[in-house]
DNA sequence: ATAACATATGAACAGTTGTTCAAATGTAAG
DNA sequence: CTTACATTTGAACAACTGTTCATATGTTAT
């Protein structure tokens, strides 16, 4: 019976390398491959920016604040209209409207004791239409 | 002290329906705020599509999947190079390549005891940029 | 001031998710 | 066959997430 970490474990490296890949790899570990994965990661947008785009999609990534946002695309809307409309608790809306205002997809006005929200501009509309177009194929 | 709850429970619903809201609401509950909701609610897309909407948007809301996606914006790649590049476990990558195989972001083929991967489409790119557009203001 | 209303917030809890570890496939070569 | 390589997969576990419940804050009216 193998013992298959062993073949990868890069003897003599660091404890916290000690599970990545080491050299080697399918048809050897020739220049030109080193070179162009070199090359790919030169290209790669920085950590942070590919960080902050995980974190601006996990908001799209819930069906409760994805249904919050596509009843603000037809009208402003005060905290307890949206809970009515979808039929949940002013408390689960309130919560994920934060998020919504956290990160800048939607604005708020407050008129007297009601707060109402709408979309902070038009990539939300975009972005959300751009799923819309790859799941109808 | 106030209850609180006991102002929003319609007493005499199902239990279910208990901390939902009621009838009411800021400004009253005036018969054309009411049609205005209707109107929002039969404009919605239904529930199955809102919901596909937002499992499509939860894969790009891992930096992981999105590290994986953008380095095969440039050039097909092996399991063992995205590990590589990444510098994570081949069995981190390989399961998230599993999650993004299902939602048909990337295809595969299969060469000799390696397999490559790439872009299903070019959708991944156009919602990554529209993405990155709306970071960048 | 008090009461009623609209929204926000903190803590707790269950459900989900991503990584790791270990082992199992699948493929090619000796 | 066995061995080595590349990838996949299942289980376990910690970290994270969304909802609920209870309560707090903010606003208007009396």
């Amino acid at each position: 019976m193998i013992t298959s970490r062993e073949e990868w474990k890069n003897i003599g490296a660091e404890e916290t390398e000690a599970d990545r890949p080491a050299d080697g790899g399918p048809a050897g570990d020739t220049a030109e491959r080193r070179e162009a994965l070199e090359q790919i990661e030169a290209d790669m947008p920085d950590e942070e920016m590919l960080y902050d785009l995980a974190e601006l999609y996990k908001i799209f990534g819930d069906s409760t604040r994805i249904k919050i946002l596509y009843a603000l695309f037809e009208a402003e809307l005060c905290v307890y209209d949206i809970a009515r409309l979808l039929r949940m608790t002013q408390s689960a809306i309130s919560h994920q409207l934060r998020i919504l205002k956290q990160s800048k997809l939607v604005k708020f006005r407050r008129d007297g004791k009601t707060v109402y929200y709408s979309l902070a501009d038009d990539h939300v509309r975009t972005i959300i239409g751009m799923g819309i177009e790859h799941l109808c194929e």
